[in-house]
DNA sequence: CGATATTTGTCCGTATGTATA
DNA sequence: GTATACATACGGACAAATATC
């Protein structure tokens, strides 16, 4: 990370972002590469201050954004330190990614990396109740917030229902949103199984962490208000930024 | 695993168990050890009958049992399987842990391994709703199920109310009873935080895993019917064995 | 234990650019 | 165009909490 003086990032034209925020979004960049580990105390913000050739209340801000968003806590009198968990995802029926960040205080995007037709093996037929064999679209995607990876998931939906998911996904970024323009209005989670696994260095690598962290393997099946299943998803949490949340109020 | 001959296995006075129900629980105990890794085929019945000197549908009476745990998976014509995952807990608003086994017709007991009392650090005084600094009776617990080691866990009691907590649970084997001997007829879990992280060997030793292996850390706390937490607990349960179930049906 | 330095929290004021009425 | 409100950014001063010796 280097230092990057004001008086150059004076953008010009439509998109202007506040130094603050860029500054923010640099940190936390910082913080989920590993510069600074959790636990870790930051710079003081006179220092900070000068690193990036603003003035204190600046780094103040960008600071306090980052203590929304829970990757850092601002102790008086002691220092800045990086949180141990970056986001903590709540696990519900009705579970939505954008939704589930956004409740962070974080700006959240999913992306396609992949997406191919397979054949159902025995556990995806299973999960969604449909012949052994028959044809599935498999989207290989990632989830990011701020710039830290927080997970990749393999999605299966069963063809020839959800034709058109891979193009709807890329326009919209969007699954909610793709499910929608299949006439699907609304969906639940039926179940997650949580599991904990290693990785091998090819998914380590997409979440950005080193081959020797676990990961949260999160299996669950999405479905329709009629209770048809519409998506089996396995999804890696960054073990190291991602903690999961289960809420028990009924 | 040594084969045992039934017929040095005959049992007298009380507790005789019937040769299925032991055949069965050396079985878990191998695959449990690792004798037999998951998705490895077992023996064939013919020759699991041979190894413990009994018939085979004794052997077929055992492999029964093991399949409605979960552990193997038997298929006609090809062979019987190790499950990727042993055993699958329920995570609920309602868990308890002796229950959940029982669910998964599993035998299970809990035991105290260490019992003190400190200060209550930070983290515990917010979840257990005490003061910073006030006494806890800290107990360091193991839970088994089929001589299988499942979790280690690190539970929390505000003192002086549970005073009695650690005998309690040292004679019925049961946090739930000794719950019940406190007052409190029943509680609920409020929350469950989970994670995944790698332990140290001491721990690792405790779960029966290698120390390059993940576990599933879960933060919970438990309220009386008053809504007053009365435990808070870390439970780390052997990545390898234990998948966790979250079931969303309201 | 006290004295001192460091670090964050809060308040004051000033100035500028942008969006809105 | 003008007036207003708002967000951003800078500079300084002091208080409060913490760390260190």
């Amino acid at each position: 990370m280097t230092a990057v003086p004001p008086s150059t990032a004076l953008q010009s034209g439509a998109e202007r972002i506040s130094f603050w925020s860029q500054i923010a979004s640099d940190l936390a960049q910082a913080i989920g590469s590993g510069v600074y580990a959790p636990g870790q105390r930051l710079p003081s913000e006179h220092s900070l201050a000068q690193q990036f050739g603003v003035n204190r209340h600046t780094i103040r801000r960008a600071l306090a954004s980052l203590g929304l968003q829970g990757l850092v806590r601002v102790t008086q009198g002691s220092g800045t330190y990086v949180e141990d968990f970056a986001v903590e995802l709540v696990l519900g029926k009705r579970t939505r990614h954008q939704q589930n960040l956004s409740q962070a205080g974080l700006r959240g995007r999913m992306q396609v990396l992949d997406a191919s037709t397979q054949r159902a093996t025995r556990a995806q037929a299973k999960a969604l109740e449909v012949a052994l064999g028959s044809t599935l679209l498999r989207m290989q995607m990632l989830g990011e917030a701020e710039r830290q990876v927080l997970h990749v998931s393999e999605r299966y939906f069963p063809l020839p229902r959800f034709a058109q998911m891979e193009q709807m996904v890329r326009d919209s970024g969007s699954i909610t949103v793709a499910f929608q323009a299949h006439g699907v209005p609304d969906y639940t989670r039926r179940e997650s199984r949580i599991s904990a696994e290693m990785v091998d260095a090819a998914v380590a690598a997409q979440l950005r962490q080193p081959a020797n962290r676990p990961t949260l393997l999160v299996e669950s099946v999405n479905v329709d208000p009629q209770g048809r299943p519409i998506e089996f998803a396995r999804t890696w949490f960054a073990g190291d930024r991602v903690r999961l949340m289960v809420s028990h109020h009924d």
